[in-house]
DNA sequence: AAAACGATACACT
DNA sequence: GTGTATCGTTTTT
């Protein structure tokens, strides 16, 4: 029998700033549902760094879709992005600071069976949690899970320790997807992987889509 | 209109 | 096998 794990405080979240983003790798996020149990060991986060950061959704000040992140930490953020994802993000530092850290990869390490039924389209096992919307689909995160209390001593979903991670193991470069204003916003390299982990995302350049009627229109 | 993305199709190695 | 481009879909501002 292993030994139990115990869980990452909320005193520990709240203490977790820039610096400290990448202490979520290797730790494990877990949730019961109805399905079963999955459990994820993070590979990949990413730092967002409260209302001053523009690439942050918190940028700009409170609304409703952030309230969450304003709060203290702890808690889930969950939002949906492009019609039809869920992401998930663990909300850090002191209450009103409306930092979190996105959960961008993991491997998954226990339910692999009731993660594939939620994630059909997998092929192999490191593809359940590589990506942060397939990790959030993998845990069975979404719309209800927003604000969800992962220090509450009974809870679905809660955060366990995990083995420590050699630190010349962690990477860190600029963070994915951010068009942010300027541009700048990828400037920081606010996103942290574990080294050789094949369930870490593969590095994506900001928002390349082409743009679809930007000037002169139809045709 | 853009978005903290994923699945698919296709080209190429 | 890898890399690149396109599109789906809807909330949010």
């Amino acid at each position: 029998m292993p030994p139990r794990r115990d869980r990452l405080t909320r005193e520990e979240l709240a203490g977790v700033s820039l610096d400290l983003a990448p202490a979520l790798l290797g730790a494990v996020l877990v949730h019961d549902g109805v399905e079963g149990r999955v459990a994820a060991r993070l590979t990949e986060v990413e730092a967002y760094m409260g209302g001053d950061d523009p690439g942050s959704h918190a940028f700009g000040g409170r609304t409703a879709r952030t309230t969450v992140m304003f709060g203290p930490a702890g808690h889930l953020y969950v939002y949906f992005t492009y019609g039809m994802h869920w992401c998930a993000n663990v909300v850090c530092g002191p209450a009103g600071a409306a930092s979190a850290v996105l959960l961008r990869g993991g491997e998954v390490v226990a339910g692999h069976e009731v993660a594939r039924r939620r994630r059909p389209t997998a092929r192999r096992d490191v593809e359940l949690g590589r990506g942060p919307a397939r990790l959030a689909t993998a845990l069975g995160i979404a719309r209800d899970e927003n604000g969800a209390d992962l220090c509450a001593a009974s809870g679905r979903l809660w955060l366990e320790r995990g083995d420590p991670v050699a630190p010349d193991a962690v990477r860190t470069g600029p963070r994915v997807g951010v068009a942010g204003a300027g541009g700048d916003a990828t400037a920081f390299p606010w996103r942290f992987w574990l080294e050789g982990e094949p369930t870490v995302s593969t590095y994506r350049p900001g928002t390349s889509r082409r743009r679809r009627g930007a000037g002169g229109e139809t045709l």
